[in-house]
DNA sequence: TTGTATGCGTTATCAA
DNA sequence: TTGATAACGCATACAA
């Protein structure tokens, strides 16, 4: 079943019923009803691979993320192939993992794939390194290599992120002007995003005045962190000697680890701890008490990014290369923040 | 960049390019070489379009769930990409939506795109009519369907589940086993799993002398549910005089909020009132107390449809038409189960 | 408005 | 072991 079986049974060319096909203006109205008759009566369906041999594309963007199952990588994933669905492209999925040779490797795959473009979903993707970055770059002069929650100054590499930095020196602030000045910072990821949110940490203290103290800033460093690890990270804190009246968490889950930890400990929150997370997940209102978080507006980020990316397709001289989205903060019962 | 590049750099024709990209055996070593080098040297990759209009087959595998941020389908989706990844098969991923015009719009588009199979994650996609089943039938005629969470006994339809009647059965006998005879169940689907759920629980009443209530049995019929959905629904079962001491839930989520109610209501749980979740996810290890639930082996389950799945290909004569992989009560301290 | 002819880059068949 | 050539199914430039 091809374009000349429809050809055949109208007896117009393949050369018409390819223009009624993809809509072209020059067919009588005639020959069109006809032939959409006999493609409506036959069921045939153009053959993508002979169109994509023609056309060079297949109208599917290559998607990377570390891991689906991640709940915030699993949400972008799902926002940007409904966006991507709805501009009439299809997604090829491909969870990398957190290796960097793996995710090189799956860069390629991709590419031999022909895809129209990369989107590159969670901060994880930019390394300190501009040498483990290359591989970005050399991806980007093939196609538009989109950044979701990270950055990278580059041609045809566009950025879309939120201002992490800034939420959690918001945060961080709130938690000092509530008296809340023993702080420490809990956080498991070293990558683009980890590092900013940490800085914002930093700078948050350093304009209260509060010396920042190296052995109140935490690192688990490992993927697919369990409650249970957060636990016991804070635990072997204070065993330690460290000193807190507050806990402030790059991820929900290491939050809540924190609260299993009070609960053992017997502190009761928020009056002799405060406790903060990020990412304002399911989980932030499942725990007791219920989580104070962070939104960092990942449907906006997703959403922008593949309507930057209709933009470059488009060949819209005015893309933005970077746009930067902010964070809200979600009160909920692990603080109580002096408000004034 | 194409065949003959490489063809006219070695000087060998592009069937003996092509021989060698395709691992023929009858090219000389000296050929192969030369050939391999030049592909080397070039950075030539052989063009999937072309290759797909001869072969008709792209290995790409269509992957349709409602949503994929969803915790439980977000897991199917990373373990089966990961599967078919091994077996150097492509993911195209499609979220649906639970809407049945929706879906059925998915799968012929994912037809069109010539995919070599379909992969349906969860039992919504099962419906209780056979009539609004029919788009899959249709579809099996083409490639092979394979059902993860699902049933339907068709020609080239494949299912693997798991028993969650049983599951739910065993969890409803321990709590009467245990004293907890005055049980309320609680679910949010009507889905071929969400009905085999709910006769697990009246079966194990019946078994067990026990009549079913029909006011003891409540939906919660919506999508996205969240605690809120589920402590409101209990909430309003009390005001409605209903008794209970022991509640049974499909979904973790409605268990959160179950506990959720209690805490408000100042029930004591475990002694009070027993809980139990399903499904296992992170929340059940975040909520407080820690939530008894039922792991239903979703690994298992995925990676077992894509190995069936290859089976097929393979035109292996003994593939499976139905696998079901039983699942696993997890208890933590919402119940205290009388072991004997 | 319609038709003819060609190219897209492979793989596979057949002949050498 | 190798090479020439015909599909594969479509889009499109050009001709009519």
């Amino acid at each position: 079943m091809n374009i000349y079986d429809i050809s055949n049974k109208t007896g117009v060319s393949i050369a018409t019923v390819s223009r009624v096909i993809n809509g072209s203006s020059n067919v009588s109205e005639k020959t069109r009803a006809k032939v959409l008759a006999a493609i409506e009566e036959l069921g045939y369906t153009p053959n993508v691979f002979a169109r994509g041999l023609g056309l060079n594309t297949m109208k599917t963007i290559g998607i990377m993320c570390a891991d689906c199952s991640d709940p915030y990588l699993a949400r972008a994933v799902y926002y940007i192939e409904q966006e991507l669905r709805k501009n009439s492209y299809d997604s090829l999925l491909s969870c990398t993992g957190y290796d960097h040779d793996d995710k090189e490797k799956c860069m390629t795959m991709l590419l031999s794939k022909r895809v129209d473009a990369v989107i590159l979903v969670g901060s994880n993707y930019i390394e300190a390194s501009e040498e483990l970055n290359k591989y970005i770059l050399t991806a980007a002069k093939t196609v538009p290599v989109m950044l979701v929650n990270g950055e990278l100054n580059a041609p045809n590499v566009y950025s879309t992120l939120c201002d992490d930095a800034a939420a959690i020196y918001d945060v961080t602030r709130s938690f000092i002007k509530s008296g809340k000045k023993n702080l420490v910072y809990l956080y498991n990821s070293l990558s683009y995003s980890g590092t900013r949110k940490l800085n914002g940490f930093r700078n948050a203290l350093k304009e209260s005045g509060i010396p920042v103290q190296e052995n109140h800033i935490c690192l688990i460093d490992s993927h697919g962190i369990t409650v249970q690890d957060a636990k016991n990270a804070i635990a072997s804190l204070v065993k330690k000697g460290v000193e807190f009246d507050g806990v402030i968490t790059s991820d929900d889950i290491l939050a809540v680890g924190v609260l299993k930890y009070a609960k053992e400990a017997e502190l009761s929150i928020p009056d002799d701890l405060f406790v903060a997370g990020y990412n304002n997940f399911d989980i932030s209102e499942c725990c007791e008490p219920e989580l104070t978080s962070v939104d960092n507006k990942l449907e906006s980020l997703c959403r922008h990014c593949v309507s930057t990316l209709m933009s470059v397709f488009a060949d819209d001289k005015t893309v933005p290369k970077k746009t930067v989205f902010s964070a809200e903060i979600i009160e909920r019962n692990t603080t109580s923040f002096d408000k004034k």
